[in-house]
DNA sequence: TTCCAGGACCGGG
DNA sequence: CCCGGTCATGGA
């Protein structure tokens, strides 16, 4: 059970029924991805080169569809499927946390909220940018890195400038972001990803622990903006990213450490344990 | 005005 | 190794 959802394609359109454990409001703006934006019931954004407009609708016996606009088959298959993890059963890893006292609380009141696979290099990059910020300025320079570096797309949006084009850049040409102390820190990560310094594809096979270290050679890269690129881009679900969030979490509530259940998954645990205890 | 935001760097002890 | 100050920016 869990992630037996099936589809249908209409003109343009295409629907996805039965699916599980998965609300676009938390999901998509859970302070994991800062490009999507809910207009008039639609969720859109541009990911890879992808255009995503999508519509969560609510069926009377209270399962959801979701509609993706504009979108055929193959690309549903070829791309959402796993940026949305949608062939991951998440039903299975949160009946395991349900054992557990708060994590029980926290998927009672956000039961929905999923990991996306972003791209490696946008989610190396966004937070970079996150560190010691807050989230709409963290949306606002991302927004201006876009329509500044970004390919103008036909629909008039900017797709995620690439490493490559970045790192061609000094510090002082990011001035008009606005990202203050980060630019250096961008121009860095771009720079050694381009001249593959920094491996991404690399990293994502290697065991955590090395996978951290490889990122630590970006200056401006510590140990939670290391974590939060491989949970959110690099297809860690282990990873543990520890704000201070994280930390009050873990000294208020796990003192001992989280139950072993969360063991593998650590990072779905996270976002649960970060969501909840944020909005509280 | 001061404080704070999904941190990291740097210097000194 | 660990600690505090510092770093840009802008909203509260």
């Amino acid at each position: 059970m869990g992630q037996n959802f099936t589809y249908k394609v209409d003109n343009c359109n295409l629907t996805v029924e039965n699916i599980h454990c998965l609300r676009l409001d938390y999901a998509l703006d859970c302070g994991q991805s800062f490009r999507w934006e809910k207009n008039n019931g639609h969720w859109q954004a541009v990911v890879g080169s992808h255009f995503g407009d999508l519509e969560e609708i609510i069926n009377k016996d209270g399962t959801i569809n979701i509609t993706f606009y504009n979108c055929t088959k193959e690309e549903f298959e070829s791309f959402w499927i796993h940026y949305l993890n949608l062939d991951k059963d998440y039903d299975e890893i949160l009946s395991c946390y349900k054992k557990d006292k708060y994590l029980s609380k926290a998927i009672d009141e956000f039961y929905g909220i999923r990991i996306l696979n972003q791209d490696p290099w946008e989610a190396l990059c966004s937070f970079i940018i996150s560190q010691n910020n807050n989230i709409p300025r963290i949306k606002g320079i991302i927004s201006r890195l876009c329509e500044a570096y970004g390919e103008k797309l036909p629909n008039g949006q900017y797709s995620f400038p690439s490493a490559e084009t970045i790192a061609k850049l000094e510090p002082e040409d990011l001035a008009p972001l606005r990202a203050g102390f980060r630019n250096k820190y961008i121009i860095d990560a771009a720079r050694k990803v381009a001249d593959g310094t920094v491996d991404l594809d690399k990293i994502k096979k290697l065991p955590l622990d090395e996978a951290e270290a490889e990122l630590l050679k970006i200056k401006g890269v510590g140990p939670k903006v290391a974590q939060c690129a491989l949970l959110y881009g690099l297809g860690q679900v282990d990873a543990f990213p520890i704000d201070v969030w994280v930390k009050k979490i873990m000294a208020d509530l796990y003192p001992k450490g989280l139950p072993n259940c969360t063991k593998g998954t650590r990072g779905i645990a996270q976002q649960y344990l970060f969501h909840w205890y944020r909005n509280k």
